[in-house]
DNA sequence: AGCATTAGCTAAGAGCATTAGCTTTAAGGC
DNA sequence: GCCTTAAAGCTAATGCTCTTAGCTAATGCT
């Protein structure tokens, strides 16, 4: 039993590795252990059970989508960042789309999952400043941009789109809708 | 062994009532057939296996979904027509969060889903009639309506929207982006 | 070098989906 | 009104999953 050298990162990365590959139905203990090299059970050592590393996929998705929004926003305001921001938003779904539809929603109180919601959120109210909303409307705005990228990314993910129409016009207009409606 | 007269319809009747009361993870066929009143092996006279019963699941949803939206659609057009689609769609998730998170997305070739989905994006596109879109630009709308419906919903219905705000407001700011952004 | 910690293992149990094969009910033709 | 037949239900059994318990061996610290 020579050491792998495992840690709960790694079973992330492993179980990732799986939904990418495979989709998020294949995600089971066995499988991300095969992939790690690794007996099943060992995963415990790491992990708390099937849940948690679950909550653990939907957090590391989560940072790196913020991390993408944060990059694409430096040093733009006003439409332009809200643009940037949401094709960022796309570009990571295209990216990794069988990631993306693997985020569990059902928040059971993760602490840190929660702080990096609230990183990601804080991106989307910087870019909104520009457009000097007050505290309320802040926050619906928000809202209504999150709502208008992620419906687009899951339904893109998981082929909810049927049609063969060019699918970055359509999110352009949808881009459109939301600068415009920022404006007032 | 008497009989229970049960059916396809049945047995989704019994596993919508399953979801709805303890969640889509609680979705098992045990728990399916004792809600029927029926041994587990049981139901696979009625549904091929539970891949087929979470589609039937979401194929009821779609349904239902259809119906509110054509009613709440009948006799108005343009903005108001959106609106009133919009709403219908929100409400429908207020009233049964948990059947709609219940959604399974990956539509392997289901042809009555096809059929389903094609008539509620039927409703969605009579709508949007009235602003006198070409072929393309109409496909384009539609996604982006739905997006920001189905975003909104999902986001709603899995506990998404942390902070304290009105969630109406947020979604009548929505609409009003979506409106917004129609009528160019 | 010695010791505590811990990453890994095997073994075992419970719950799930699914298949096979049997029994009984209900429906329809004569 | 029976008798056949299709189907609705059952029990038994298999294999996969997650999970726990308890052991062993590798690592890190002093």
């Amino acid at each position: 039993m020579p050491r792998v050298g495992l840690s709960p990162d790694g079973v992330v990365d492993a179980a990732i590795t799986i939904v990418d590959a495979e989709g998020p139905a294949a995600l089971t203990l066995s499988a991300v252990a095969a992939q790690a090299g690794v007996a099943t059970p060992s995963l415990y050592k790491h992990v708390r059970n099937l849940a948690e590393l679950r909550r653990l996929i939907t957090l590391r998705v989560v940072q790196e989508l913020t991390e993408r929004l944060g990059d694409a926003v430096l040093g733009r305001s006003g439409d332009d960042a809200v643009r940037a921001i949401m094709r960022a938003y796309r570009s990571y779904v295209v990216d990794h789309p069988a990631r993306y539809a693997a985020m569990d929603q059902a928040p059971d109180p993760e602490p840190r999952l929660e702080a990096a919601s609230d990183r990601l959120l804080g991106i989307i109210l910087a870019a909104l400043r520009a457009y000097e909303l007050d505290g309320s409307d802040l926050v619906h705005a928000a809202r209504a941009l999150r709502s208008s990228a992620h419906g687009f990314a899951i339904l893109e993910a998981s082929g909810g789109f049927g049609l063969p129409e060019d699918l970055e016009t359509s999110y352009e207009l949808l881009i459109t809708m939301v600068t415009g409606g920022l404006r007032r």
